[in-house]
DNA sequence: TAGTGGTCTAGACCACAAG
DNA sequence: TTGTGGTCTAGACCACTAC
């Protein structure tokens, strides 16, 4: 409702900020330590997600909300900006900030499988198949860069959802990255995994494709010889710009699709 | 070269500044009506992707270079972002900016097919297969939110590279949207022609899947029957929030993957 | 003409990492 | 302690849209 124009113009302006500031006060806490452009952020996604924001309608002007919530407008733009890279918001110059149509859709589903799951309330299962240290070949030095036959772990899982098999994992790490706790990852995310060993990924370039399932893949995830299988290649960079995972992962395509946003 | 920093820290600070400092009057244009936070971005972009500067390497500070190119903080920070958002920096408070490992990969390969094989220098062609306005299904109906039975637009396109068969699209519009010239879409993107009408595509939600073609695929891809595709679901926007295109797209997989880079 | 978002400045204080 | 990026302020001018 905060920072929602209203739709009866003949309201006067003045009423409806003052409605909104009484609310304002609750809205953001300068004192938190969550920056306030993101505490913002938050409230205006809510709004939306809830509908009280509706599809197209207009926020009001940057100016106005960042006077009525006693900020500045570069934090109201802040704010305003995440909710743009996130699909929710689009900005057009000398009109306003409206509302996207369509069903407020949830997390990335790109990087981690596993949160994704967690996020739908799907029961993630992770079966370790095998973790092994092996010399690296060129394909994997090159990618990693590391040295040629240097030592590279391959972890190699079966995730499932509410028991039943949906991707298969395989991972190459440089073994000096990170030692990793097989327990841990049978009950959380690599990335999850790693960052609690001081590895944060925050870059990753992947490649989305499809082919037809091995023997093994078909065997390990439950399915008719031959199927098809969607496919990500990705390559996952730590918060230096260094190599910290290469990985090959297969889906189930009759039961996992991966949904992603785009902005232009 | 400009905003690098040098690997050789006996040099003294000041004389590095000065060297950089000469360059910069050539580097940003205060008079062009492109942003200075795009210009600068593309100079670094330029550096890092000509080996300028090196994967693992540093950045100069924020103040550093805002005052090399006498250009306030912000908008140093803007430019860099946008290199963060491009999965090309990572930055470390109390460490610094640094450049992110790996080839530099090219645009987006997301939003539009057309452009991508530009991009890649591939010939692209399109064969307008039908194009036809019918009365919206209810499943047409809530994804654009028209009226169901209110006209719709479908246009079923076949896409090659080279000559080569490489996609199926099919894309439903609402009639009131857009006239669409059918001789532009010989040569152009969709979204390039919906432009041209005025109809500007800011935000698009889209799933990933694969699954067997039907006969139809095979025959029109050029493919043995029962292979794989990989397939595209797409709900584009417009800039008031509106949704504009509604797109079932099927690849051949053999000739094409869906890259992208995911920031954290 | 009035109001909007887009860009830019010149400061400030802070949390964090490293020496 | 020093230097880094992270956040925030309080202005300014501009291009564009709608009336």
């Amino acid at each position: 409702m905060v920072a929602a124009r209203s739709d009866s113009p003949q309201r006067p302006l003045l009423s409806r900020l003052d409605r909104r500031y009484a609310v304002a006060g609750s809205l953001i806490d300068k004192n938190s330590t969550v920056p306030l452009y993101l505490q913002l952020a938050e409230e205006l996604q809510d709004a939306i997600q809830s509908g009280s924001l509706a599809p197209g309608g207009r926020l009001d002007s940057e100016l106005d909300i960042a006077t009525d919530l006693g900020v500045s407008r570069p934090t109201v733009r802040r704010a305003i900006q995440e909710l743009v890279d996130r699909g929710l918001l689009v900005r057009r110059r000398g009109v306003g900030t409206q509302v996207v149509a369509g069903p407020a859709e949830t997390g990335s589903r790109l990087l981690s499988l596993y949160d994704d799951l967690s996020r739908d309330r799907k029961r993630p299962g992770t079966q370790v198949l095998s973790s092994t240290t092996l010399p690296a070949t060129a394909d994997m030095a090159h990618r990693l860069r590391v040295q040629p036959g240097s030592p590279v772990v391959r972890l190699y899982r079966l995730r499932s959802a509410d028991g039943v098999p949906l991707a298969l994992l395989e991972n190459f790490l440089p073994a000096t990255v990170a030692e990793l706790s097989l327990t841990a990852l049978r009950s959380a995310s690599l990335y999850a995994v790693l960052r609690g060993s001081g590895v944060t990924v925050k870059v990753a370039r992947q490649k989305i494709g499809a082919r037809v399932a091995t023997d093994e893949e078909s065997r390990l995830l439950g399915r008719p010889p031959a199927e098809t299988v969607l496919t990500v290649d990705r390559l996952a960079f730590d918060d230096s710009g260094r190599p910290v995972e290469w990985g090959r992962h297969t889906y189930r395509p009759d039961r996992y699709d991966i949904a992603m946003t785009l902005t232009v």
